[in-house]
DNA sequence: GCGATACAATTGCGATTGCAACTCAAGGCA
DNA sequence: TGCCTTGAGTTGCAATCGCAATTGTATCGC
């Protein structure tokens, strides 16, 4: 895949990869949507009273808002989801979880829990998950500051 | 993102997002193609005679079959590969690189080894490095195992 | 107060991806 | 040989993504 060093950074795509379509597949053949829906799910029901800014959830999950935007529109067609203007500042949406919401996402979670605890995390001893953990955050944290600093 | 201990997976999706992104920005700044060619192209060259199979290649790369047929029409559109079938085996297809794909791939590289390089490894020693990417690479097979062990 | 600028969210449209079905060739095996 | 199963690659179509506007709102400087 490469043609110097960097062993690391491909063990990191291609076991990303691998990883990602065993949750998929495993998630599909349980009936249940996609990994992306997980990630949005949770990302509204961790913010204050099961809410979240638009933005602000782009954010937290690394997706782009206007990905965003759709998602979260076909999540409320569902009714996973219901969405709301700020009477404060108009151009602000937020997002609240429902109930409905609240289940799927426990029902998602049971699977791509055992899935990562089964296949992933046991490759790394308890020392190793906390430095690996935090060397993956700084490595992410430097690769939001260049893209900021590249406007 | 969850709401129990794994953060090392966190972690590790929430920085190959942004540090995928970050790459595709860069790439996308220096008025090159996008990440997912660097990949076939890669794996086409670094094949036999910069020749490849469509599956071996779909499963070095980790992509779907159907989508490198498509991925491979197009680069077999701007001349950087051409395909051939196979005299012996008149189900296999074959893919090489021409001398316009080795020349792209080389471009995209510099720009992402140097981004690799500059965010990601700085963040693991020597050590780490490889103990790491073992860990990754035996996450990996295990993934692989359980998605053939469910057919 | 008013125009220029910045922010938040969305949308139109073309490109890419994912699923399921399909074509064609190989490899059993009765 | 003839039939059935498997393997490799591709394709139709619907869903999703990415880019470049667009809309509407807030904020800043004067």
């Amino acid at each position: 895949m490469a043609n110097k060093e960097p062993d690391l950074w491909f063990s990191f795509v291609r076991s990303h990869r691998v990883l990602i379509r065993e949750i998929e597949r495993r998630l599909a053949a349980a009936g249940l949507p996609a990994y992306a829906w997980y990630d949005a799910l949770w990302g509204v029901e961790s913010g204050e009273d099961g809410t979240r800014r638009m933005h602000e959830l782009a954010d937290a999950i690394v997706i782009e808002r206007y990905n965003l935007t759709r998602l979260v529109d076909r999540l409320e067609q569902e009714g996973l989801v219901t969405r709301a203007r700020s009477p404060e500042d108009g151009r602000a949406a937020y997002v609240t979880i429902t109930d409905a919401g609240r289940a799927l996402r426990k029902r998602m979670w049971k699977i791509y829990e055992t899935t990562v605890a089964e296949l992933f995390l046991p490759q790394f001893d308890a020392k190793a998950q906390r430095s690996v953990s935090q060397a993956l955050d700084r490595a992410a944290l430097a690769a939001r500051r260049s893209s900021q600093d590249a406007q």
